[in-house]
DNA sequence: TTGTATGCGTTATCAG
DNA sequence: CTGATAACGCATACAA
């Protein structure tokens, strides 16, 4: 069943059916050029040995390991957590392992060159917001190394959405339910994401001719903290808005705390809306109704690409968002 | 400065030193064999052409990888939290790269078995619920790999705390607020954790001379939606508890929304605790009160013990636990 | 379609 | 203290 010390090799195969470890070798990569005769007797062994090539060696000889990495930033935990679980369902049953590596530093290229140097991986993927640093790509590129980024940047490459378009939606459906002063918490100014996100508010507004001066968006950084200094900013601006979207759930969960420290309601006197549906939508009081982002699904693709032999690169591909919708909403009230 | 095209091997170093490979690899492995004189001769060169060795050559011919896997089982999304951003700071700046390895099948031993087999690890870090399971360790004993398991064991290896006597003495703490009828949420029943938990609650509320019948303690399984059920249940039992320990904060959070949708106000009417101080707890309304629980010192201490070159088997090590304050507890108000 | 020889970059053995 | 040589396990020319 399992081995008992000592693994086997490609050798003792190719000495069990009586060829040349060679052709043992090629069952693995290139089965089609073996004869269905060997083909079948190789197959029997190693089913029944579970024969599996040492991935150490295999790495040696191909310059390259069967590992996957995830590239982030810390600053968004929910997305982060989202993707890993996805990534490890992906992988379940698989020879490939997921590396989780945090570039922080402003050095990133560097950072990302000693891993791609280091590890030699067979994919990885960039979270955001390291995916708009279109720096740490092209490392990828020049180290062949097949690299996902998740969500929208400039190039229209890996698993994104229409961000712009569903804030857009977003906003419609905010006005539709009576909301007129609606405030905006943005993620990081370099992120594409984020301004994408913005362009997609300030055109709705602009549509249903609504005043989107500056003091209704407020920058934040996606951190949690960033969510509740911009909450008070937006909660002091009069007249006050009674809705307030957040470029994502960590920041909306500020925007609540913010709105509690200020006697403020929700969603009886302030509405709010978060983005990205992480597992902290559903922990906060009150549920945050929020934007889903099918990161599972886009990680997951991802995974998928990266696993495929095709040689062709690897084109974008655009995923649906949709609105979740919880406690944190509410249709204005007339007063 | 960086590697431009190929990377330096051991052989082009050898050769521009003047020794031979042997010696180059000894510099890493055993420079204290190595005369002063070449020691320097080298450390210059390496220095200069900032030279790092082949992991993949190095895992081949060591049988042995430079990765640490961290090994869970999805059940707390929080302390994997901490703990990959405590070993993703120890790690920083390291030749090691961190996988992560969810293993949640009933076959967790094979599975153990597996990853062993195809990463060769450095060394393994078990999170609870996985760091109970004795067979994992075994495993990890068998493959020659170090394994350390976080929080408590039956076997007191690994880093821990001592999660009795802290739950013993946060009950005090309640009762000095005046709680008398204090519940609890505990956590899966074969963890070790939640059983020294329970026992240090039973342990306290004993020596006050309080009721500790099976009503006032509601198992439950780590999860969020487990709390909230717990919740619910303990929110019915009467007299009213007017305080609740919950075993983890993900619990302690389905608490609270126990408590909004029952129309009980927290900490008015009740009081909430929970534990580990996970990001969740500063995030929850209102914020939840926990006994901080050093997760990430603790990682940081395994990843050392790991990397260190220490042949000796690695001791258990203790760690304190503490109460954090925040909004989620009240003293009881004289009705 | 299959086998032979060689390389991948490092470490360990055992001489000197 | 140091160096030639053989592993480590697999993949890729190239030849048969």
């Amino acid at each position: 069943m399992n081995p008992p010390t000592t693994r086997l090799t490609i050798n003792e195969i190719a000495e069990l059916v009586g060829v040349s470890k060679k052709t043992v070798s090629r069952f693995f990569n290139h089965p089609e050029l073996l004869s269905a005769e060997t083909r079948a007797k190789l197959e029997a062994v190693i089913n029944q040995t579970g024969f599996v090539p040492n991935p150490q060696a295999r790495a040696l000889a191909l310059q390259r390991s069967s590992l996957i990495v995830l590239v982030h930033d810390e600053s968004d935990r929910g997305v982060l957590e989202l993707v890993e679980t996805a990534i490890g369902d992906a992988l379940r049953g698989t020879e490939l392992a997921l590396v989780l590596q945090p570039i922080t530093g402003r050095n990133s290229a560097g950072e990302m060159r000693a891993m791609l140097d280091r590890l030699r991986p067979m994919g990885v993927i960039l979270l955001p917001a390291r995916s708009d640093n279109q720096a740490l790509v092209s490392a990828c590129d020049h180290a062949q190394v097949r690299c996902i980024p998740l969500g929208q940047t400039r190039e229209q490459q890996g698993m994104a959405c229409d961000d712009r378009r569903a804030m857009a939606h977003l906003v419609t459906w905010l006005v539709k339910l009576g909301h007129r002063r609606i405030g905006l918490v943005s993620g990081p100014e370099t992120s594409i994401i984020a301004q994408q996100r913005e362009l997609g508010y300030l055109d709705s507004m602009a549509d249903h001719g609504l005043d989107r001066g500056p003091s209704l968006i407020v920058p934040g950084d996606n951190t949690f903290d960033s969510g509740i200094s911009a909450g008070r900013l937006l909660l002091e601006v009069s007249p006050r808005p009674t809705a307030v979207i957040a470029c994502n759930d960590e920041m909306a969960a500020g925007v609540l705390h913010a709105a509690a420290h200020t006697g403020v309601s929700v969603p009886g006197q302030l509405s709010v809306v978060g983005f990205d549906d992480a597992p902290l939508a559903t922990r906060t009081l009150p549920a945050l109704t929020s934007m889903h982002i099918p990161w599972d699904r886009m990680a997951q693709e991802a995974v998928r690409r990266i696993a495929s032999v095709e040689q062709a690169p690897v084109a974008g591909q655009r995923f649906d968002i949709e609105l979740v919708l919880r406690d944190s909403v509410q249709p204005v009230t007339p007063s």
